[in-house]
DNA sequence: CTCCAGGTTATAC
DNA sequence: GTATAACATGGA
């Protein structure tokens, strides 16, 4: 980790506000994180509330509430290219609105039972569950394995295993990291990133690492 | 054309 | 119980 930590110094964790944290991680499975954006985007422009952006006051969008994604058509959520995403964004919404999950009352419950909840919704597994109760309700035990994160942790701590389940790599996790292994995902996810992303653009054969 | 992207779900061994 | 396929969309 002591090398993954060199690359991001000064790296924070965000506390975002829970609902638009789900829905934009509900839109986030298998797609590229600048897709994520632009249906984030699309959804805001459509279906948001303006606001204006200090200090130059720019005219800019919401993330659309709970009750406007909710009466919105599962046609509409697919415009905002969200493909087979769009129904799951669609029920979550909907049970949110109906009030079978109360997202402000996950913030009183301990971090396993408030990740039971998360994975109960549709569209939610264990992996969207962790990143909501890590980025926005500040639960630094959790910790999200993603394709990067597995990916980081095979390299560094299981260099000849050839299976890794979920359910070993997060017993791994809170073991080794403890209770702020999130904040060491944060770490690995970046710390693997920028190692690839090198070699993956073109001309990347020149090393250049910052 | 094939493979992959901040996964989840349904279905098959 | 674990393994595989399907699910949209777009870029390399």
């Amino acid at each position: 980790l002591r090398a993954a930590t060199d690359f991001c110094r000064g790296l924070r964790l965000l506390r975002q506000e829970p609902w638009e944290c789900l829905a934009s991680f509900i839109c986030s499975s298998t797609k590229q994180i600048v897709q994520i954006r632009e249906i984030v985007r699309l959804l805001a422009a459509r279906f948001g509330d303006p606001v204006a952006v200090p200090p130059d006051v720019t005219q800019t969008s919401a993330f659309p509430s709970v009750p406007r994604v909710a009466a919105l058509t599962e046609a509409e959520l697919r415009a905002c290219k969200l493909g087979f995403r769009a129904p799951y964004l669609l029920g979550t919404a909907r049970r949110i609105a109906e009030g079978t999950l109360d997202l402000a009352a996950l913030r009183t419950l301990p971090t396993a039972a408030a990740r039971e909840r998360l994975e109960a919704l549709p569209g939610v597994g264990r992996k969207i569950a962790d990143c909501v109760l890590l980025f926005a309700y500040g639960r630094q035990d959790a910790f999200p394995v993603d394709v990067w994160v597995r990916r980081a942790l095979g390299q560094l701590y299981f260099p000849r295993a050839r299976k890794l389940t979920l359910e070993r790599l997060h017993r791994f996790s809170a073991r080794h990291f403890g209770p702020h292994a999130g904040y060491a995902q944060q770490y690995l996810f970046h710390y693997i990133r920028r190692n690839s992303k090198r070699g993956v653009t073109e001309r990347g054969a020149g090393k250049e690492v910052r």
